[in-house]
RNA sequence: GGUCGGAUGGCCGAGCGGUUAGGCAGAGCUCUGCAAAAGCUCCUACAGCGGUUCAAAUCCGCUUCCGACCUCCA
């Protein structure tokens, strides 16, 4: 059972509630994947962190998660409702491959950079076109629950039929009547019957290359029923949490509440969870508006708007410093900020290793480790919690100068709760090398520092700041401390 | 136009009626051969105007800006 009373903010409800899943102490998870017909950019990371943080807290408190994570390797038409050209296809004829390529392609460069950014992998990572045969059963299902129509070839679903005895915009918190007004008046010529109304399956052009067999003939699935087919196929007509961007609230979380209704019976979600978004100087990063940013021009410092590269990890920490439903404005500044802060954080954790114990502790440890837990229980607070370990920080630093003391029960709360918190649920990891395995390199080091201490010890201060200099240039950085000279491998 | 969300110190960002948020930057001091790291101290803000309250950044109203969604996007 879990240790710990969380409080999720659920986009149904627009107010946090207390989280109670409705099998404990299993807790299904799905959040909507990317769609891989190109690069992931840092928006679209940012909720895949901000999720992976939500998991791992999750799971650290006891509870057992199966998380799923789709990848979109069908059905998504770059126009609007339902018409224009498939994406992969329009991308595999850029590129002169097979569709399929393109999938591959970009499912495996996803899943590198949320490697990068030491994000947990899913516990399932379904795709769209291995749940063709899901996707059509369930189609089948709402045409025969009377909520969707055949018509030349493609089957639409009726969201205004729907509508009599359901309430279509609950997550969008909008009435039918003001969607209605929002969309275009449907020319004579048009197969659907209503404006709101949208695909579930669609019939494939000629040149369409990703098609399949369907009782509506030759074809392809619409967007929004793969997340209803496969969230229920793996967690149920019913599940704990489902989560995404904000951005897919109004229409692809809304058609997804309405098909899983519509052939289930039932409210597919407990928890709707949503992130906000990554912005660029106040404006929303987007693929369309074109001022998104690859993680690899992030950490290269290859893009013209940068003065340098990051690291994933100060990346990773600039975005937990932020709560996942605000904004959070992209800058040089803060990215300089955030590394520094992270720099910070990490020194911290290596001093706790180094700490020594005295009969009592001048400072309450275990009220500092309650505060970071409640702020996670409180909708994931990480910026909360970051402001709470780095209290940690001024405490550890101080027990290191021997100005505050520590017992060594409380050490050892403090120990775990730096780890736990850290590196099990913010997800960090050590960037820096500070000894390594290289034996080779720890003696060539040795054999310098002693070299520059007898040189400090006879005042020659040119030859020791030679040194220190020296190894400035190639990344490497000598401290001299009260125990010794240490050293670190700038990466 | 409709719906929703914002405006916090030099920058980033918490906060949801009474407390120092926190990080970064800046200034001074301690330590140090000098650095670096670390510690201490300082800088202490809530878009504007009204209102409610013993008490408001926090609640209510109005005003001014900004953004998101309504069209593919995490």
């Amino acid at each position: 059972m879990a240790s710990q009373q969380i409080e999720i903010y659920n986009t149904l409800t627009r107010k946090k509630e207390k989280f109670t899943p409705l099998h404990p102490p299993f807790v299904g998870m799905y959040v909507c994947g990317p769609t891989v017909y190109d690069d992931v950019h840092l928006g679209n990371c940012r909720t895949f962190i901000s999720f992976d943080l939500i998991y791992r807290y999750l799971v650290h408190v006891g509870y057992k998660v199966r998380y799923v994570r789709n990848i979109t390797d069908a059905g998504h038409l770059e126009g609007d409702r339902d018409e224009g050209g498939d994406k992969f296809a329009k991308k595999a004829k850029l590129e002169q491959v097979e569709p399929m390529e393109i999938v591959q392609k970009y499912t495996l460069g996803f899943r590198d950079v949320m490697r990068m950014f030491n994000t947990l992998p899913p516990s399932i990572e379904p795709t769209a076109t291995g749940h063709i045969s899901e996707q059509i059963e369930m189609t089948k299902e709402i045409i025969a629950a009377g909520l969707a129509y055949e018509s030349n070839g493609t089957v639409y679903f009726n969201v205004e039929k729907y509508s009599q005895k359901n309430n279509y915009g609950t997550l969008s918190n909008r009435k039918l009547e003001e969607l209605l007004e929002g969309t275009r008046e449907l020319g004579g010529q048009d197969e659907k019957k209503g404006r709101l109304d949208f695909a579930l399956w669609i019939k494939a052009k000629p040149e369409h290359i990703m098609r399949w067999p369907s009782p509506w003939g030759i074809g392809f699935p619409g967007w929004h029923i793969e997340c209803s087919a496969m969230s229920t196929k793996y967690l149920g007509k019913t599940f704990d949490i489902h989560g995404g961007g904000m951005d897919l609230i109004a229409t692809h979380h809304t058609n997804e509440v309405a098909q899983s209704q519509a052939c289930n019976h039932c409210e597919p979600v407990k928890y709707w969870m949503h992130t906000n978004m990554l912005t660029v100087n106040g404006v929303r990063m987007s693929k369309s508006a074109g001022n998104g940013f690859l993680p690899m021009e992030l950490f290269t410092g290859s893009h013209k708007l940068l003065e340098k590269g990051y690291s994933p990890m100060a990346v990773k920490f600039f975005m937990l410093q932020t709560h996942y439903r605000s904004t959070l404005d992209f800058s040089n500044e803060a990215l300089q900020a955030s590394e520094k802060g992270f720099d910070r954080l990490m020194n911290a954790i290596r001093t706790l290793e180094k700490l020594k114990v005295s009969d009592k502790s001048s400072s309450d440890i275990k009220a500092l480790h309650q505060k970071c837990y409640d702020a996670m229980n409180d909708d994931f607070n990480s910026p909360i919690l970051l402001a709470n370990l780095f209290d940690g920080v001024k405490t550890i630093n101080s027990i290191h100068d021997r100005k505050e003391l520590i017992s060594k029960e409380d050490l050892s709360l403090l120990k775990k709760t730096f780890r736990d918190l850290v590196f099990d649920v913010l997800g960090l990891k050590e960037e820096k090398i500070s000894s390594n395995n290289d034996e080779l390199g720890n003696n060539l080091m040795a054999l310098i520092i002693d070299i520059r201490n007898e040189a400090k010890a006879k005042k020659d201060f040119p030859t020791s700041d030679k040194l220190r200099d020296g190894l400035a240039k190639i990344k490497i950085s000598i401290k001299d401390t009260k125990e010794g000279t240490t050293w670190e491998i700038e990466k």
